[in-house]
DNA sequence: CTTGACAACTTAAAGGTTTAAGTTTATAAT
DNA sequence: ATTATAAACTTAAACCTTTAAGTTGTCAAG
């Protein structure tokens, strides 16, 4: 491969090492280390001379060797919640997506894992947190959060995605899920409806309990009430939306708009009403949340409040960074504004 | 925390080393290693004694310098293709679910970076592979690939997720591109349909060259011509898909059944016909590929090949830690079957 | 009584980096 | 001429494991 090595040469495969480039310019290791780390103690000419033979020797510092010495991995950690394996959503898609990318940016590695959410999800941070990363990034967080409780007693670095419900100063970076129920809600009141049905996600989420109360809000605000018979949960997936809107429909009493906290969850909606004959966009609006960009193929297109996901991993990644390396975080607790994107399941206008 | 920590306690935060417990149990460090290492030359005694003094005292071992002495990192390596954000393909959220919950399975760390295909590509690989991961896993190979040559050129294992077109035994485990085209035309062919378009994915995937193959021997062997003006590429997704149906439905002759090499391409084509004012399903066959969940809640529900994209990443990852761990593979190349999923986009007798 | 074998260890090196502390040489200040 | 200072290094320890090779003591066989 390398064809003309410096005199020193080394049998193909084997690792060059600084000891060896150290031979090759008839210096220290330490004296190869320093210059490589640009130390101000080593003379402008050894420096160049030391880069120029590591180049030519191929030489790659030994990342283990180098992460022993320093006790820091430079990886971060996240963990994929291990749903069925088939209804991936796109929300962890795209966040991971952010995340990686930004943690590439900067220089880190990613290690990724799964779990189940539950009791094993302990273990499985705790193996992280134990020497293979230096921080986290927790998403969905939940009311009571085991992995939270975890890594604030490990004292380990972290951050989460979306809001948290507890006291401590804990790094956050959030989508404004009450703005966006308050916005999805206002919409269809402005569309002329007052039967607003909600299907929200699960309740043990702090993003159910935020949309929620952003429903709340947007209704009361127009002096209207809620109907506690038209408040259902339903998981991340459309076939469970699908569920959730077919009981809703079923009632003696029906709502004429579903407000769905997810996109995947109204989809699943609009698929139950368009099953039991509804005109999803004229008898029946529908609304969810994120974006996804299915939400835009839909038939009929989904109206939905745009969250930037993809942003969201970026700038947690950004924020535990800054955190690892010591910095001052100029802002502790991020939370991104979402936007409305009306499409045909909510306004009759469009249809023309 | 640890409130009855043996004689030797050491300050809260600080590591326990072997050192540590070698002095608590006044063994040497070896013995301690070998007793933990379930070493033959250690009297039972003392290994229970060591395991018990190492279990009271919160011993982690230092993975680091493991991995340092044993030049070995336990951890696999995968590069998601770094798509627009917001695209994100069920294929590689599936695909790393299966990887990510083997790899755990096994004891092993997943490292996950992002990268846009092309010339950069390299790099990334080249990163992943110098000391930072024992095997990669490569997805979606293509015709000429860079990242496939690389990884045969510096030696590094590897197993690549999708068939391909190289003459050097490489590990691989696939899907069947071409029959899943082929179970797609025939059964297009028995609800009488003779004019068929594919809307293929884009002609760099070895998967493509597969999936056409796979579609003209099925044409051939039912004796009927292809039409090469029906023969189109889309990337991955819906709209690009949406774009290529239209292509497609506007030309002068026009094909009565669609047969789309991804999930994402036929739900993009299905809201292409849509807007036209076909009747999927009735006007215009679309079938896909990949059995996504967004298929079968699709309006209308898409015919589909089912392929367990899960189940390939999770073989895919079994492969190559056997190779690892350096022991016989009975399969080198290991090929999953598909399967149809007829729904009502491609299916008259369902739409009673 | 010697020799050999065995159990149960210990010693020391190795793996590759970083870094605190020390050394040498040259130069400048007194 | 002496001392201080700085530049450009070197030495050696440290990070924590693993492992090859050596040591000690005991027991059995010849």
């Amino acid at each position: 491969m390398n064809q003309r090595l410096p005199s020193g040469l080394k049998s193909s495969d084997e690792e060059v090492t600084l000891k060896d480039i150290a031979a090759a310019v008839g210096k220290s290791v330490a004296a190869v280390s320093r210059a490589l780390n640009n130390y101000d103690d080593i003379s402008e000419e050894t420096r160049e001379q030391v880069k120029r033979v590591a180049r030519e020797m191929g030489y790659t510092p030994n990342l283990m060797a180098r992460r022993l010495q320093k006790r820091t991995t430079d990886t971060l950690g996240f963990i994929l919640p291990a749903l069925s394996p088939r209804d991936a959503n796109p929300y962890f898609s795209e966040l991971l997506a952010g995340i990686a990318s930004e943690a590439a940016e900067c220089g880190f590695d990613l290690l990724v894992s799964t779990c189940i959410p539950g009791p094993d999800e302990q273990q499985v941070y705790q193996r992280l947190i134990s020497g293979r990363v230096d921080g986290m990034i927790v998403a969905r967080p939940r009311c009571q959060d085991a992995r939270i409780e975890l890594l604030l007693k490990k004292n380990n670095p972290f951050v989460v995605v979306g809001k948290v419900n507890l006291a401590n100063d804990i790094l956050t970076v959030a989508d404004d899920a009450a703005e966006a129920a308050r916005m999805a809600v206002e919409h269809l009141l402005e569309q002329g409806h007052e039967r607003l049905a909600l299907i929200n996600t699960p309740p043990d989420l702090v993003f159910s309990t935020e949309f929620i109360s952003g429903f709340r809000q947007a209704m009361d605000k127009a002096g209207l009430p809620v109907n506690e018979d038209f408040l259902t949960h339903s998981d991340f997936t459309q076939k469970d939306g699908y569920r959730a809107a077919q009981i809703l429909l079923t009632k003696p009493e029906i709502p004429t708009a579903i407000v769905a906290a997810d996109d995947m969850i109204a989809l699943g909606a609009m698929a139950a009403a368009q099953d039991q004959g509804f005109e999803v966009g004229q008898d029946l609006l529908v609304t969810g949340y994120g974006d996804a960009i299915l939400a835009e193929y839909a038939q009929p297109p989904l109206t939905t409040v745009h969250r930037s996901t993809y942003g969201l991993g970026q700038q947690a990644v950004r924020m535990l960074i800054t955190r690892l390396r010591g910095e001052r975080i100029e802002n502790e607790y991020v939370v991104l504004k979402p936007s409305l994107v009306i499409r045909q399941s909510s306004d009759l206008a469009l249809w023309l």
